[in-house]
DNA sequence: GATTAGCACTCACGGGGCAAGAGTGCTAAT
DNA sequence: ATTAGCACTCTTGCCCCGTGAGTGCTAATC
């Protein structure tokens, strides 16, 4: 697709979605020219407008009524009318002011970038904990809770910590346990579950149990990691039109039970740079026509990404949602490089 | 209050609750009579709920319409009417089945529980994690994640894991780390946030700044536990016809959010045994009027321990949340000691 | 004295009708 | 190519009113 519109059907359809998005109601040519100095009358704009929706840009809910956009407006709006929507500096240094603020440690900053993102957005936001696709053995440690049960814990290559019981077939002592823990990390090392699990079955007794449950919570850890995410602000986004009634409500909800959204989402999504965004019936999964998402990944290397989005109303600040999308993106994976990668001072 | 109603009366009050929680609409006495064989007509219904009126158990939403149970009625109904509602064993063994299924991790039972309670209940389920309101460090480890940055991770004596970020002034080895724990962990072992961020003064260079980080986590760990929560059900419980409209589902979502419901609750909250309810107007939150709340306490001890109840609106199936959550509050409380606490066999 | 049948009355609820308002499409004039 | 004018359409909000469920009261009955 081209930009394949005139100038004055381009000033019109992107008032048509400005309007249409402010307002949420079907936009008339009258309401229109009276708003805005555009120059020419009603009937002018009225037969533009009929251009427009013959060529499937905008659409009639019925006989009489306003114009809105369809998804394909939608998608030549953000495509050609939209510009560069940066963020403006002074809202750049307040987030970054407020991601100084809050404690050093990645669950926070996801919760961080989720209640920005809603705020601003005014619809619901999502963001995925970063994550590696493969997940290789770090460290582990034991800790005794009591005689027949300990703390395993354990942080993969990607830094992610996971924790789980241990539940032993006789009492043994924390020096025990430190001692088999130092022995075995040298020996299981990086290793993926499969390599452990393999590792488990050659060992016997304690060992073997030891190494079975990190084989299973890596894997478990690897599974988790299409199925984990968070959102914020659902109380803001209930409040659209499109969801106050009923049947939305109730979609949206189900979307966002369970993680539901993700399995729609995953398979359209590419590894890329820039912000991705799907209007309407753009989305692969139907579940998610009828929503706009605005989403992007983000990251310290190919290796461990997570994303960071918007959910909404097909009708969606498009404009907003994307540069404050990008900006967020960048802002985590600026914190998550400086977890993780070697950084400029570590080059040299 | 005692008992003060007479046999009839009590049969009338118990239908009029059991038949407004389940349909929603104010129930009057000719349904009454057609729907149950009740032996009297529908007269004597009517002068028996008159009576009921004029001493506050039942309440007229408008001159004519069906009689509602009011806050004093329900009271009086879970009090004296419900008898004890035990889950059915059947149900019981569901529920053990469900727990044995999942990951041996707190967690993963607290989302749980959570599940199966809204489930049950058809209302939003709440669950805080087990906590106690005194942290003392039980262990903690440093992680290189590269030069300049380490990972800290962090056991407390409940057995809660904090991970936090570390950022060194200067490149460190992990081995110099590795070294620098195993000193440090025998120095402050059991300490609280106050003692150890002592001892982080009185140190200097590295150690300080690792001690002073572990003081922050365990003090962040300590003030968190008054404002985690899990939730569960929002789906279920915004079709209730009370949330169904804007202004009831805003009400709860704002209660929902960031946790605000759990410091309308705690004051109200005793550490006791068994259930606790709390009706409509009962609630000392004004937040909270209007709503019904089904809670119990559980956990390993007196020290370590969290919430798990039911939210919904006033009219909320009592009977079956309160022997949901007592269960569950058991179910809970039986895992946490088989982590926490000497058993049985280790008393001998 | 308690119970019940009967009756007049009340009030929410839902559907039909109606006027207002916003918008369209078409035509003819500019 | 643009615009003024006009007839027409269709939603929206409102009022009105019939219906039905329910009440309170009274008088008759057990």
């Amino acid at each position: 697709m081209e930009q394949q519109l005139s100038g004055r059907q381009n000033t019109i359809l992107k008032l048509v979605v400005q309007e249409y998005v402010r307002t949420g109601r079907a936009v008339g040519s009258k309401a229109l020219t009276e708003r805005y100095q555009l120059g020419v009358s009603s009937a002018t704009v009225r037969n533009e407008m009929g251009e427009l929706e013959y060529r499937d840009y905008l659409h009639h809910p019925y006989t009489s009524a306003g114009r809105v956009p369809t998804d394909h407006g939608y998608r030549y709006y953000v495509e050609y009318l939209l510009g560069d929507p940066y963020l403006p500096v002074s809202e750049q240094m307040m987030i970054r002011r407020q991601f100084r603020q809050v404690e050093m440690q990645i669950e926070s900053w996801i919760k961080l970038a989720a209640a920005v993102l809603a705020d601003a957005c005014g619809n619901v936001s999502l963001v995925t904990p970063p994550r590696s696709r493969v997940e290789r053995l770090r460290h582990f440690e034991l800790i005794s809770l009591r005689e027949q049960v300990a703390l395993l814990i354990l942080v993969t290559q990607s830094g992610a910590v996971h924790e789980s019981i241990l539940h032993l077939t006789e009492p043994v002592e924390q020096s025990t346990l430190s001692a088999l823990s130092r022995q075995l990390n040298t020996e299981v090392r990086d290793f993926r579950h499969t390599q452990i699990a393999r590792a488990a079955d050659a060992a016997a007794g304690l060992p073997a149990l030891v190494l079975r449950q990190i084989a299973e919570a890596l894997q478990s850890r690897e599974q988790q990691s299409q199925s984990e995410i968070h959102h914020e602000g659902l109380d803001r986004a209930l409040q659209q039109p499109e969801f106050s009634r009923g049947a939305g409500a109730q979609h949206l909800l189900e979307l966002l039970r369970g993680g539901a959204i993700l399995s729609a989402l995953l398979p359209q999504l590419e590894l890329m740079e820039d912000v991705q965004i799907f209007i309407g019936s753009e989305n692969r999964s139907a579940d998610l026509h009828g929503f706009g998402v605005v989403i992007a990944s983000y990251g310290a290397s190919d290796e461990i990404t997570g994303y960071v989005g918007v959910l909404g109303p097909t009708r969606m600040p498009y404009g907003r949602s994307i540069s404050m999308v990008r900006y967020l993106a960048q802002v985590l994976s600026d914190l998550l490089r400086g977890v993780y990668q070697a950084g400029p001072e570590a080059v040299r």
